[in-house]
DNA sequence: CGAGGTGTTGAACTTGGTCAAAAGTCGTGG
DNA sequence: CCACGACTTTTGACCAAGTTCAACACCTCG
């Protein structure tokens, strides 16, 4: 078993020597228990910290004008939290725990050991980025030009393509931690909307439920209907250093 | 004037020394000139390039199963093309110029110098890939919550706060070379619809326009309609590596 | 002057939003 | 163990925003 949180998401991807989790180790200061639905930080706040979500889930989101809210991730245990807002001196989102979470906080200002220490690793923290870049852009392609069962096929196996890195089981079933309003916040339509759209993904057979239980009953149907592409499964590490 | 258009795009945002200058040289093998409403790759094709865009404009974009398409990004002058891709072996989206252009193309393979002997510099790649994260999450609040004339407003006040960043005069008139059809697949609408809402902008005076020409007239009323935040004015470079 | 692409305008239509009420779910306390 | 209350989900009726289709106007370039 792996030493820290961050050794451990960094290490399904490439191979961490000791040297390199020393380093990471320094990194990792604390492991934080939080409530469900609690704020871990609102739009503005100074950005020192970035996470990795240990267990439970979070997402990240923003108000509107009007006092709607556009989710703008879900973060997963796993995840490394925070990346999209390296650039930026204060945060442009707020957080928050969906359900009892565990984060392991690691100072913004300590990355540029990584950069100067262990360039593999920062080419991985780099890509681990991009990765979500590319999962919004695939988000904004189907809010952008396709309907509301097509907006709810989409997010939900979203979820469950980011759910099987980590639990390798390749489960057709999972519990949505999450309200349909939080949903609709994700993929731009009203709770209501959300509800009708599982009602028809359900007539056309292609999902069961039960509660907040989903089971994917005709992946291959779901995947067709969105052209679903799944970028979790495999980070291109060719071109990294390697770490003599 | 600095020698290659990398280290142009570079040197805007942190002191580049004769070593990190040298290893960008290196970089950037040729120049070429690319005649407008050329394609550039398609989804699918190896990633082996990036390019620096030392002039005119791109679009990259994907397709949906009906056919419809979805703008996923613009591209500036100054811009660095392809580290939404790094992660994957294929790009996942189209590349088109949508006028004449010139792009200085670099290896992929290239990159892990960078990273290996320049860290600061893999820190500004890696803050500036992030930044365009921020603009696609800016556009996703945007498409997942407002109306047209919101979508409208808010691409124009990107489009405009994008060209600030190299054409320093802080003018509030520019020639956007894109069809209708085209902003419309960037912001979810038809091009009826974009019609309509530029109308609209039009009819309240906050912007005017002849041609593609267009002049915003109320800055300050566009910006609040949409909560507009620019992303480009500044990077924190605070944590960055000193380069000794 | 004519052709093709682009932009504008109108009318019918569709999708999803809004509002409201009913039904289900869950935790708490008597 | 049941009753209550808060929250979530479902369902229905109506409404509004944007799409679709089609015609027409406008540039621009030959």
């Amino acid at each position: 078993m792996s030493r820290t949180c961050l050794i451990e998401k960094l290490s399904h991807h490439v191979d961490v020597n000791d040297i390199q989790a020393d380093l990471l180790e320094g990194l990792e200061r604390e492991r934080r228990t939080v409530a469900a639905d609690a704020l871990i930080h609102s739009a503005g706040d100074r950005v020192d910290s970035l996470y990795v979500l240990r267990s439970g889930w979070l997402y990240s989101y923003s108000y509107l004008p009007d006092g709607s809210r556009q989710v703008l991730h879900l973060h997963y245990p796993g995840d490394i939290i925070g990346l999209a807002d390296i650039p930026f001196a204060q945060t442009t989102h707020y957080l928050r725990t969906a359900s009892e979470s565990v984060i392991c906080p690691f100072p913004k200002r300590s990355l540029d050991e990584v950069f100067v220490h262990a360039p593999a690793l920062a080419c991985l923290l780099f890509s681990i980025g991009m990765v979500d870049h590319a999962v919004l852009a695939d988000r904004m392609r189907i809010m952008g030009r396709m309907g509301a069962r097509e907006r709810v096929a989409h997010f939900l196996l979203e979820m469950i393509s980011r759910m099987r890195i980590t639990s390798d089981d390749g489960t057709d079933e999972y519990e949505i931690p999450l309200t349909q309003s939080l949903i609709g916040d994700a993929v731009g339509l009203t709770n209501v909307y959300v509800s009708r759209a599982l009602a028809q993904l359900h007539q056309r057979g292609w999902i069961s439920r039960q509660q907040r239980r989903v089971r994917l009953l005709d992946e291959d149907a779901l995947r067709a209907s969105v052209d679903f592409s799944d970028r979790h499964f495999k980070i291109d590490t060719s071109w990294f250093p390697t770490s003599a």
